[in-house]
RNA sequence: GACCCCAUCGUCUAGCCUGGUCUAGGACAAGAGCUUUUCAAGCUCUCGACACGAGUUCAAAUCUCGUUGGGGUCACCA
């Protein structure tokens, strides 16, 4: 039975990279039938905190990595120390009191030797124990060491497997002597490369959002992130970019994950997200939005038009890179007086539009049935008449109306505004004593 | 500094294990164009890489060694 885990450390935000970690070793579980251990390593009682624990398991739950058993190594203590004092026994530890420490530390003598590991991403990778300094099992405070700990609870626990960054790759020698001298196993070992930021460097903050629950804030949807997280280091071999989880678990093979370290690229994400928000159900995407325009008091949550507001996200739908898009995209539909970007009032509405603005009002008006279809009708009619180029009238009445040069087609944003709020915001560009 | 890891387009990658089918394929981004209405959607096209040097071989992106470059780790943090 494959067993294998993810261990964070609630010192922090589940960030990109632990994200990647947790997808790895969930998918490797569920890809042979095993088991998805989850352990917080809460052996630092200063900078552990619960909000950090309560965000790491939200934000796994949403990434959708269920975990089949959870552990806190601050419930443990007594096993680590029960474990040490072995060590102690067979003489493999020695202790040590330092003058400024409150008790006695537990460490462990390194003995000379070459240790190998065969990393089933990198190979075969050897290391020299006389470069390893004697390793601290038990600090003088009596809590026990990461390296201890880790291992104690990797044999006890039956983990098979231990996949993890690319930065625990020297702590492995000192982790394989410490499962020789404890007697246990040593388990496989899979080190997976690093996500860096855009400069070279660590994935870090100045480089953009790092926390997975910033990407959900922000309106990025779980399978897209998964997806994208996927394709940082392993790739199906076929050139296909959208793979599902449930796909992914099929064809996934640890062995097949690349040595290289990746760059995040925002851009790549944006698409993919995109990818899957013009795909996703608009019920779905409708519940992710209500709140935000609830938020931005944009609607009343007791008393406003579902299904309007629905059909306004399936206008916007396919050109979303992320959910919050549709805010500031869609925001003319809600607001009674719309911003208007300067630049585009300054390239459609400089000049006096007055003649043509109040020509298509009456056209509007005129209208039997007010449709997308004789809406556009009655504006190309119009614009035929006055013997110019159709665009030249959508884009200064678009601004008009949007404040956006960019937006879902004219006809479409005229009908779903209606014929009302059309004639209010055209008028507004109208000079009144050129009407008449 | 010591130890370890890595090295294909700007970015993510396929190819490398089992040398020839690679004048190196795909995707994102960028640029150009089309869509008798925008683009942040769609379609088409363009730009763009085997880090360098030796060696092995009839043949090397693929194997070997070195160099350079990048990254990681060296805590009584995890």
């Amino acid at each position: 039975m494959i067993r294998v885990r993810f261990a964070p450390s609630p010192t922090g935000n589940l960030h990109i990279g632990g994200g990647r970690t947790a997808l790895f070793n969930w998918l490797y579980a569920r890809a042979k039938n095993g088991k998805f251990v989850l352990r917080i390593e809460d052996t630092d009682k200063e900078r552990s905190k619960k909000e950090f624990v309560d965000e790491i398991l939200g934000s796994l739950s949403w990434l959708g990595f269920n975990w089949d058993e959870i552990y806190y190594q601050s419930q443990r203590f007594d096993i680590y120390t029960r474990e040490a004092q072995r060590l102690l026994k067979e003489g493999k530890a020695y202790t040590e009191k330092l003058p400024d420490k409150p008790g006695e530390a537990i460490i462990f003598k390194v003995e000379p030797q070459k240790i190998k590991v065969n990393d089933l991403i990198r190979g075969e990778i050897e290391f020299d124990s006389q470069t390893i300094k004697n390793q601290v099992l038990i600090k003088s405070d009596g809590t026990p060491t990461y390296n201890f700990a880790c291992v104690v609870d990797d044999a006890l626990m039956d983990i098979t497997h231990i996949i993890r960054g690319d930065d625990h790759i020297s702590n492995t020698p000192k982790q394989i002597l410490i499962y020789q001298a404890l007697g246990y196993k040593t388990p496989e070992f899979a080190h997976l490369p690093l996500i860096l930021g855009a400069e070279g460097g660590r994935l870090s903050k100045r480089t953009g959002a790092t926390a997975i629950s910033e990407f959900r804030a922000f309106g990025y949807l779980a399978e897209a992130l998964v997806n994208y997280l996927l394709l940082l280091s392993w790739a199906p071999g076929d050139n296909r970019e959208l793979i599902d989880i449930k796909e992914a678990i099929k064809i996934f093979d640890i062995k097949q994950v690349n040595k290289t370290a990746a760059t995040f690229d925002i851009n790549k994400l944006n698409w993919i997200n995109n990818q899957y928000l013009k795909n996703a159900d608009t019920e779905m995407l409708l519940g992710l939005i209500i709140p935000m325009l609830e938020e931005k008091k944009y609607i009343d949550k007791d008393n406003f038009d579902r299904n309007y507001v629905k059909t306004l996200v399936q206008l916007f739908q396919a050109r979303l890179s992320v959910v919050n898009d549709f805010v500031d995209w869609a925001d003319f539909f809600f607001l009674k007086d719309i911003p208007i970007d300067p630049a585009a009032k300054e390239k459609h509405l400089s000049r006096d539009l007055s003649k043509e603005f109040s020509l298509f009002i009456q056209r509007l008006d005129a209208l039997d049935d007010f449709k997308i279809e004789s809406i556009e009708t009655a504006f190309r009619e119009l614009v035929k008449e006055l013997g110019i180029e159709a665009k030249v009238l959508i884009h200064p009445v678009r601004v008009a109306l949007t404040g956006k040069t960019i937006g879902p087609g004219l006809f479409e944003v005229i009908y779903y505004l209606g014929k009302e709020r059309t004639k209010e915001r055209l008028s507004k560009f109208i000079i009144p004593n050129l009407i008449g």
